[in-house]
DNA sequence: AACTCCAGCAACCGCTCCCAG
DNA sequence: ACTGGGAGCGGTTGCTGGAGT
């Protein structure tokens, strides 16, 4: 559907915005709220298209974003949840209130996928020096059954959650955010609380529904929203709390969701509702694509190698630990 | 000091989806 | 049922600053 582009018009500014836009930006949408972004160049006189501004106020300006380097916790919720979703980085940035999709899908594109590239040339590189060894893994694989990657490498699953917290918080525009974050608790203003979560609307929590194949009115992200919801506002700020995520991400759960996404639906152990959320997620998401990107080794021993500090001997980490694994059958 | 190269990131573009009329 | 406008998403581009020579 040919839509002429809205930023076409002559006198529309492009390029970077400066702080003095910000502003403008900022306190109108202070007094007006996010939403109707077709009218806000007009009513504020912005030389920018609306779509332009939405962009800037969700990807920069919106309160509540955490801006700089990435923990490694965060770096493994990525990984896990992009092995997931696929690149949908809304629905990653869902799980990440603090991140923007803009945020995680560069990160992912400067980062991520060079270390997961780099992993996986190790890895090849590995698989072919040893392929004698490797067919006897195989099938001792075929016998053993997933149980014992689980096992032996849930100790690797804890990733190095405490370390790098130091996020460089860089531009002039994250003192106007740091601002407005005083409002945005305080306002009564329904949208608040939807943009303090994320940007995500009713539509977009359907339209997530629809992507994730029958996952029906509960979601994913509506689900997420719904477990926040009974928290605090406050609360509903901040990201998902460590236990959720270590019940959502541990090793046990992802490798299970991982083992039987083709054969049935998954039940996970415990009734927390973002365990249901990842439920959902995997017994329809996994059908499609994990099995279609089947043969890859499970996530959590990705990112131990990912995440390794030391990663100066990558590919000697990989065979120190091929030999103490391969019994275990990794590969 | 000047230049080149490259990584990182902000912003843009084009497409799709949703919804109101 | 159809259409057009608004909004959101993912891919891509291009600017900027730092590192290397």
């Amino acid at each position: 559907m040919g839509r002429p582009p809205c930023c076409d018009k002559v006198g529309i500014k492009k390029g970077p915005w400066t702080p003095e836009e910000d502003i403008i930006l900022v306190s109108y949408i202070q007094e007006h709220g996010p939403g109707n972004w077709r009218s806000v160049p007009t009513n504020t006189g912005l030389m920018r298209c609306s779509k332009s501004c939405r962009l800037r106020w969700t990807n920069y300006l919106r309160p509540g974003i955490k801006r700089g380097n990435f923990t490694p916790h965060e770096e493994g919720m990525i990984i896990h949840l992009q092995a997931l979703l696929g690149n949908r980085w809304a629905a990653i940035a869902s799980y990440l209130p603090q991140r923007t999709d803009n945020d995680i899908k560069n990160y992912w594109n400067t980062h991520l996928k060079k270390k997961i590239k780099k992993f996986q040339t190790a890895l090849d590189t590995h698989i072919a020096s040893d392929s004698n060894a490797s067919s006897q893994v195989m099938s001792t694989r075929t016998h053993n059954n997933n149980s014992d990657i689980s096992s032996t490498h849930s100790s690797l699953v804890r990733v190095n959650q405490s370390s790098n917290s130091s996020a460089t918080y860089a531009s002039s525009t994250e003192n106007i955010s740091r601002l407005l974050e005083g409002w945005m608790r305080n306002s009564p203003k329904p949208a608040s609380a939807a943009v303090a979560f994320g940007p995500k609307s009713p539509s977009q929590v359907r339209q997530l529904g629809d992507q994730h194949g029958n996952a029906g009115p509960t979601s994913t992200c509506s689900l997420l929203q719904c477990n926040n919801q009974a928290k605090s506002e406050q609360e509903s700020c901040d990201m998902i709390s460590h236990e959720e995520l270590e019940s959502l991400f541990s090793f046990d759960n992802s490798s299970m969701a991982w083992e039987k996404s083709s054969s049935e639906s998954t039940t996970l152990h415990g009734s927390h509702s973002t365990q249901a959320e990842i439920r959902l997620c995997s017994s329809s998401m996994n059908e499609t694509k994990v099995k279609s990107e089947n043969n890859q080794p499970p996530f959590s021993f990705l990112e131990k190698w990912l995440l390794d500090e030391a990663a100066n001997g990558q590919v000697e980490d990989l065979m120190g630990m091929s030999a103490d694994c391969c019994s275990a059958t990794i590969f």
